[in-house]
DNA sequence: GATGAATGAGAATTCATTCAT
DNA sequence: TATGAATGAATTCTCATTCAT
């Protein structure tokens, strides 16, 4: 084969969004580190320069994903300018479409066809992401916009129940069963938080046309 | 070995019930055929006669599991003797303790160290399960004691957002933490029901010690 | 690949004799599982159902060899009608000439191109063995044809000089310069036990043509 | 890393220093190249510029060890100030205790925890070393305090013999065996050359405190 | 119905060596 | 001289599955 050099972290890059790609498309277990460098068309040797094991790489997976996804969330979280709820809106919203790298927390929160890689960043995203939005719903309690009493352990409640909408592809919802599910979301976040029904519509933009 | 002769039924099942133990135990992935036909005492051979893959044992004790745990809840739906709430208290109350076999929807959900077998009954839970509970609830709701609009999504959501009580294990929650998470979770299925708070406390039985 | 079906026993001895023969010929470390198996024509899955691992059966080989040398040590021990010097010509003697499977001490003890074979047999059957043979040297003693103060300890420090005679390979001797290492063996085993020269003959017959 | 120049002989040295003092640690098999140079601190380039290969380097050490052994062999057996039996103390005497980089016949023997590097150079030693002490034996033979046949192969079967002791470790010896046989050796190697019981007691010294 | 010896296609990992820079 | 990224053949071991008996 011939040999390509490239720089270190170009390539270490290169095969930890490749992994990234096909564990999520056909599960960490059923991917071979062979899939992996034939997909990129390099050695063996090559994938064990840069990661020490299969887990290995799974965690450098991981790490990436939720490191992306905690700083947007305290960057949001820090801003002064913002209401509670429009750091919300900022987390939950789906404001994005169309830009192409855009990180969205419902977004990175859809891992089909997983196992290992789907709950440990589930689960660490839930643990982690937590903290941050029960300090904004706190934010919003004080603020008058919220009303509840253990604002973790609801957050914590409601992440997971979502799940049942990002792992649509799981559960073999049709289009139509996804957005009648995210209505009921919405009402179910708005009921558990106390906050005032519709104010979390942002989870359910009215478009033209699908 | 000796060789034993049993009913086809039997044997079949006797596979199934230790393919299931050890599944549980260990994970479906962690467990090799060799695993299950040595704690049985059969052989090889045997195993591929009643079954003719893995993922074919494993489809069968998760119909097992949902048999088993649909008929119960269906039996219970149908019982005119109770009040919804009644019939909700039956399916998820904390009750049944000591019972040997007792079967209990939120026990069978509980499968720890597990992915394969896990996500597919409990997915497959929620799908079956979800219609005859939003009878249940739609029957409340003439009754006065719930207020939801969509029963069907509401409990699907619910029941999704509960595993973060029975994964309690991968979440790595202490039992004080569960406790917590438990109160939380009557809570916010009161909220989303539109049920009287503390109409759900059968979920949080108080005990003298624990 | 044939499926061939063999007795147990025979397969597993099968495989132990051409790993054998393979370890003595190139070596355990430059013996890969692949080129036993290769030699027998069976599947790696073959090998592994009798050995759990490469180092099993090592250890098998080194069992069996030292099992095969001890009874043989031990039966010649046990006879009561040999002097401990006809004895010690029965293990150390050159007398099996042309026997196909005789066993010999001395013909056990050659394993030429090992590294971990050789010193694991070598070393356990230093081991096993001296306490046998310090056993005859006792006796010998009392008959009065031996004389020295540590049997054991003489003889294990002979057992491991006289490896530079079946090393004769790693030092790369002539059959010459072996004759003339063979002979001066004899004399100092002569003089570390105390006995006559020329009471050790045995272990240089006097050949007509070579 | 800062690329550091040295003088290709430091450099050369440097490397085959460290790679001896690893292999003696843990083994040539179980030294891979990448344990080398990280240990220096130099690339796998510059040691591919030094050595073509492992092996090749192997061979550098039991060269080296070799020279040195040999050299200290032959200073003292060239040195007409000693008696045979002053130099078979200086090279077997174990008097250099507490001098760093004394170096003691005995001491170079002793290799733990290797295989290939021990072989090799214990062999070799045997056979470098064995016509230096011959003749130290023979003027003996002159001054009349040693009484042997073939001085060469007497001393190289003293010397095999006397590896039981050094490889004590892969015997399993405790310190007191160790000790016994020690003492067995003195006595077997003054009855092989025939010298007075006792003449060889620089061996064996007497120590106020172990 | 039942047995268990046999299969063989991978899987993960190692490491001596090469070569573009 | 020196670097270190890249190579790839080789190795041990696993395990679902098959099939002769």
């Amino acid at each position: 084969m011939a040999r390509i050099v490239k720089a270190p972290e170009e390539r270490r890059a290169e095969i930890v969004e490749t992994a990234d790609r096909l564990f999520r498309k056909h599960g960490y277990a059923n991917c071979s580190v062979e899939m992996i460098i034939r997909e990129i068309g390099v050695s063996k040797g090559t994938f064990y320069y840069y990661f020490k094991s299969k887990p290995d790489i799974l965690q450098a997976i991981v790490d990436k994903t939720l490191d992306a996804i905690v700083a947007l969330a305290e960057t949001v979280a820090a801003d002064n300018a913002l209401t509670a709820m429009q750091k919300m809106e900022a987390l939950l919203g789906n404001s994005h479409i169309g830009e192409e790298d855009s990180l969205d927390v419902a977004e990175m929160l859809h891992l089909p066809e997983n196992r290992e890689l789907h709950e440990l960043t589930n689960i660490q995203t839930v643990l982690k992401l937590s903290p941050i939005l029960a300090r904004i719903v706190e934010m919003g309690i004080v603020e008058g916009v919220f009303d509840v009493e253990k604002p973790l352990e609801t957050i914590q409640f409601l992440f997971t129940g979502a799940q049942f909408l990002t792992d649509g592809g799981l559960f073999g919802f049709s289009a139509a069963e996804v957005r009648s599910r995210r209505l009921v979301t919405q009402t179910i976040i708005e009921k558990a938080l106390g906050a005032t029904p519709g104010s979390f519509d942002f989870m359910n933009p009215v478009r033209a046309v699908e």
